[in-house]
DNA sequence: TAGATTGTTAATCGATTAACAATC
DNA sequence: TAGATTGTTAATCGATTAACAATC
């Protein structure tokens, strides 16, 4: 069956099976029903073989779903085997983080420089990543054709920033700053807003207490 | 006019108001209409009054909302203004840069020790807190009457900490690891799956090529 | 075969958006 | 007053969940 249009939240529930089925993986399971996956990740049954659907898979009936097909399926649809290029915007505690950060490595991202106005950080690697001034961001995005820009600077400077990337041709960025971001329509913004996160959890404290 | 419940997409929504509103107010501006907000933001004005409004807030017609007044409605409906003991569990990169990143600070969350089971981490502060063992964890969370964990550990200890931390009576975890965790009903988790927005990133990025 | 599980259509639910009267 | 903006009810949209026939 070919793979339909995967609406974003489905996209974003398929890592999650991703890494579970690994696990089944490891302790040697060789098929799984949604019934069972349904059980452990506390979801919809109809839920998760809709979202499996929808890269293409195919399930049998009265057996569940092929374990080591499933998780080659999902690593392909999400494009773990390919990577993509991609510069780091803003050297501090989190793009620190993020430089380092094994998952996305194994995942395909490639941060292939990061880029701060700290004297002090310029010339440094961090994590084996070369840290360059702000001023070579435009030109360089250019010149290698960077399609992908990580934002994790302060929230003062985050439209100078991203009005560099745009202009150096980047079309997609990861933005962990809690603002939005102006940017033409040509260009997709990711929203990583870890203050919205920590507004749930206080509001969350607050009923308990 | 009494704040009804809220839900969760307008509780994540409030703190991009509240940064704007504060942007806003740097530059002297005194009142704002969610017709100006929706334009910035790039939301549908009613869904900004039916945020605002399901805060308690009330604008005055023709005219608008008060930037300073809104501003500080909110920081309080968000409990900005009281601190949230937490302990945050493994300290590697993402543990560290969440340790010290200012912005959780300002918006009330305090880390008060953090846990790893490196015998090097143990001992040191970092970012001004305390790093302890792991083997702590449960018996100072209920010493402490801890209610808020922060898990961000590697994928293969993630549900044996958070065992621990629910022994010792935390009853919010913040996941950061990739992976559904297992608690009693509650216990709430928020997620905070770096993945799911990588997934949606690089969906993103196979389509513009 | 009987029963478990898939795959799909239909129903429900909740959030977003549109329409518009009330208000200063 | 006239017009812009709020606040709210109604309509729409999309995602989740329920129901159930098809399948091995």
């Amino acid at each position: 069956m070919q793979a339909k249009t995967v609406t974003v939240p489905t996209l974003k529930r398929l890592p999650i099976y991703l890494t579970y089925l690994k696990h089944l993986q490891e302790q040697g399971r060789e098929v799984v029903s949604t019934t069972h996956l349904s059980r452990v990740l506390k979801q919809d049954p109809t839920q998760i073989r809709k979202d499996l659907a929808a890269t293409g898979l195919v399930g049998k009936p009265k057996v569940g779903f092929d374990v080591s097909k499933t998780i080659e399926h999902l690593e392909n649809f999400l494009g773990y085997h390919n990577t993509n290029d991609a510069f780091l915007v803003g050297v501090g505690n989190l793009g620190r983080a993020i430089m380092g950060y094994l998952p996305f490595v194994e995942k395909g991202l490639n941060i292939v420089a990061a880029f701060d106005n700290n004297p002090e950080l310029i010339g440094k690697e961090i994590a084996g990543i070369p840290v360059l001034t702000v001023e070579k961001l435009t030109d360089l995005a250019k010149r290698m054709k960077i399609k992908l820009g990580i934002l994790t600077v302060p929230e003062s400077v985050a439209q100078d920033l991203t009005d560099a990337m745009v202009e150096g041709g980047i079309q997609v960025i990861w933005n962990f700053v809690p603002t939005r971001l102006m940017v033409p329509d040509s260009v997709y913004v990711e929203y990583t807003q870890l203050s919205s996160h920590l507004a749930v959890i206080k509001k969350k404290l607050q009923s308990i207490k």
